[in-house]
DNA sequence: GTTTACGATAGTGTATACAATTTTAAAGAT
DNA sequence: ATCTTTAAAATTGTATACACTATCGTAAAC
């Protein structure tokens, strides 16, 4: 209805997956096909193109009949991103002390004061959002585009789960814990960094409750 | 025009994939959507929405108004998949002897008899594919669905990348270095077993010529 | 003979139409 | 009052229609 005019397939799935990443959009809400169109200002064909691509990413998953659903992942699911990410990114410490530069170091310092001022602004979407791209901007560094998509697919799917099982102002810390991996590269410190982050990812997993918080169904997508 | 019956979206991502990673689908070639609709004997709808999920794969490429391709992965993606590869697999192994029994050995030997019938039988579609699926396997017996997956996708990219710069019958004896790695496992000998795997994906990469193969454009697409 | 211009053809991108299924609601029976 | 049954509405799944872009061939110009 309202819109802007780049309105590609693209720009939908990105449109979604903020809005699911940034917990606007809660697990279990649906999403109904007709609803988006009219939103976004185009046909159903468009949306749907969007929905494929974001039950691929498991963000959404669709039933046969019945539609698209926010995905709510199961307490194993999770368990399961988290080790995939705890194997990759000890191994992606590794290689990026292999061929650590000061640019790099101060990349990331960087990256770190950002997300210290959207902690300060208590801006939680940003916030959240940085303290996964951490993660990212390191694959990114490296240069490796491969990794870098394969783990920024994991930490949106961790977005979810955080928001499904994450205690209070739990993983406040991120930043701090970020800074000591940083410190550790900077050392040059294999041992160390790895132990840093692997305990890092432990960290955040272990902040999770999974004693079963029920998704509460919204319907109402606040999308503009 | 002819196909079966049960032909959803996606026995047809299936079919199309088979059909890349065996090999049968040479980089490059065209895949237009009118004569793929036909061939499947369905609507364009449906293969628009096959050949978007795999232009996520990264099995085609996609451009804007020409098409979809065949993918021709660049000579820097196949390092960086195998090193990402490399990375997952290091660590998989480490996390398989955390857990390892003597079911799983013996299923990971089961498999490894299965490749060489496929390799004395000269099957060279159920060869590339088993050996693959070593790999896929051990995560499946981990019980880890989420790197099943991801290095599920991550073999289908190298099987495409195999075909490009492979030399003739290299990694022929990769079953052999399959049953050196299972036999690591089965003597708990970590270390060993890490090495074993690494220097495995090592020679797989190391096998591929990267000094350009140019690719055939085939336009027919023998699927049947 | 090579190059450029232009029209015909084919192919992709998006919207709409229609069939099939599910959901919702209401009416009826126990 | 609760549970079936059943009809209506809404939603998804697939096919088709149409607009727009690219490709190819032909012809004209240099």
């Amino acid at each position: 209805m309202k819109s802007m005019e780049t309105s590609t397939t693209h720009s939908i799935v990105e449109a979604l997956t903020r809005a699911i990443v940034e917990h606007r959009l809660l697990p279990g809400a649906k999403l109904a096909e007709q609803k988006l169109a009219s939103h976004f200002g185009v046909s159903r064909t468009l949306i749907r193109q969007a929905l494929f691509q974001l039950s691929q990413n498991k963000l959404i998953r669709m039933e046969p009949a019945r539609g698209a659903f926010v995905a709510a992942p199961s307490v194993q699911e999770a368990q399961q991103v988290f080790t995939v990410r705890r194997m990759l990114e000890a191994e992606m410490v590794r290689a990026f002390l292999q061929e650590v530069t000061p640019a790099k170091i101060k990349a990331l310092k960087a990256h770190i004061q950002q997300e210290r001022d959207a902690v300060k602004q208590e801006d939680v979407p940003g916030r959240t959002e940085l303290l996964g791209d951490f993660h990212v901007r390191m694959a990114e560094l490296m240069g490796n585009q491969v990794l870098a998509q394969i783990l920024g697919e994991l930490i949106s799917r961790c977005a979810l789960i955080t928001l499904m099982y994450q205690s209070r102002h739990a993983a406040e810390h991120s930043s701090d814990e970020h800074e000591a991996i940083v410190a550790a590269l900077a050392a040059k410190d294999e041992a160390l960094a790895v132990q840093l982050m692997n305990d890092h990812l432990v960290h955040v997993e272990a902040s999770l409750t999974f004693d079963r918080k029920i998704p509460t169904h919204d319907i109402s997508l606040a999308l503009s």
